[in-house]
DNA sequence: TATATATGACTGACGGGTCAGTCATTATTT
DNA sequence: AAATAATGACTGACCCGTCAGTCATATATA
């Protein structure tokens, strides 16, 4: 009733297990022929147990996340967790890297926009912040990178190259555009991309902070931060 | 992490006082004018503990701090740390509200300067942020609370009605003033102080997050920052 | 089709390292 | 001598990562 032999040895060479391999954050997921009804399990078991990561660690960070916990948030047993991430750390950073994915499409949809005016195209940019980042768990993420960050150098580099880099380039394109149109009073916010996205990031932690205590009106902050980007005096739109 | 419900909201009011197994009364720290050498000493250890404390938990975050660590700083055995402060969580409180206390200090001075134009006021602001903020261990403070504050209310509840409360308070008032006389455009940051911290806030975790892949020209950014508050197309000094 | 065999995804108890908090002992002050 | 302050070895809970074993499913054989 044996021959666990052959199995064990598998193990023991040292790599076994899912075909995900996550090594040097090379391969991702998906070998996109379908054939088996098993990837599509496995896929979304992987997903299940991202998001349940996502959770837990914005939840108790990540020196305090226990990964029984997402274990059974998940509905896996713990072992589990180690035939998709090699540990803890690898977890985080996958949850770092899926999260922010969808992101970059998101932003790439915005910087492709063709023929708009940069108050319209920076109000899309708003509108989708509120609703992609602040409207959903994600906004945890952005806590989370803040928070963990110092300690995970790479991924603090993966964000920076990935999303911080990616996001002032297109913010600074359209300062430009602003600027030379005169929609911006000076080519201040061009020069400093920073500048725009500020008010995001408050908003972000306010809302982690603060939220319970005093309220912050999003929509009425953001407003006037266009309001004071572009130096009009009052500017009341439909 | 201790008992994972139970929590200490309630001993957040009590603070250690130097005696070690005293049930009975509420002995305050200072003792204020005593010739006691003793005195001294005691108040001189427990600063020593504290600025340790700051740098551990500031490099490592709350959960993955180490007592240990703590104690080697400050030069202490790990058993003195708790005749100063109940436990780890005592010691973090203890930590925020002794590191924030400078701070209300200066913005105080701040708020009572009696006839500056708003300009200056915001320019000696500015700079005092990034003397006493950026340029001393306090900024780690201010990472540590967006860190840990979602896992301490009472420290989110301290910190806001001590600091961001009264700070922007402060702002407001600055920015009314500048609204009226014409220096700002718009009332927008009257409304919402918050735009005006917004960016010392990013300066602060760029520094902890990005320094060394991309430093930030702080400098250059928070006067970026004045002339978009400002509405000037462009304020050359020499 | 029915039965036997093989596979590997999944489990969960457990080893081992870590660390917050304790307390008997030592050192210092009064 | 008595009281107080400080020490650091110790304990026990906690949790990460492992791995021998299970079982549902797939494949081979009768």
């Amino acid at each position: 009733m044996r021959s666990a032999g052959a199995s064990a040895r598998a193990k023991a060479a040292g790599e076994a297990s899912v075909r995900s391999r996550d090594k040097s954050g090379k391969s991702l997921i998906p070998s996109p022929s379908k054939r088996s009804p098993r990837r599509s399990t496995a896929e979304a078991r992987r997903q299940s147990i991202l998001a349940a990561a996502l959770t837990v660690f914005a939840t108790h960070g990540f020196a305090a996340a226990r990964l029984d916990d997402v274990a059974a948030r998940a509905g896996v047993a713990k072992g589990t967790l180690y035939l998709y991430f090699r540990d803890k750390e690898a977890l985080f950073e996958a949850l770092v890297r899926s999260a922010v994915s969808p992101l970059l499409q998101h932003m790439s949809k915005l910087a492709t926009s063709p023929e708009i005016s940069p108050l319209q195209a920076l109000e899309a940019f708003f509108a989708l912040f509120a609703k992609e980042v602040l409207g959903t768990e994600r906004k945890l993420l952005l806590r989370l990178i803040v928070a963990e960050g110092p300690r995970f150098p790479a991924i603090a580099e993966f964000y920076y190259r990935e999303v911080v880099a990616h996001g002032l380039r297109i913010m600074r394109a359209l300062a430009e555009r602003a600027a030379r149109e005169g929609a911006f009073s000076s080519d201040a916010a061009a020069r400093f991309p920073q500048l725009i996205v500020a008010p995001l990031l408050v908003a972000v932690l306010w809302d982690g902070l603060f939220a319970r205590i005093d309220p912050l009106d999003v929509d009425g902050l953001l407003r006037a931060h266009r309001q004071v980007l572009t130096g009009k005096p009052e500017k009341d739109a439909p």
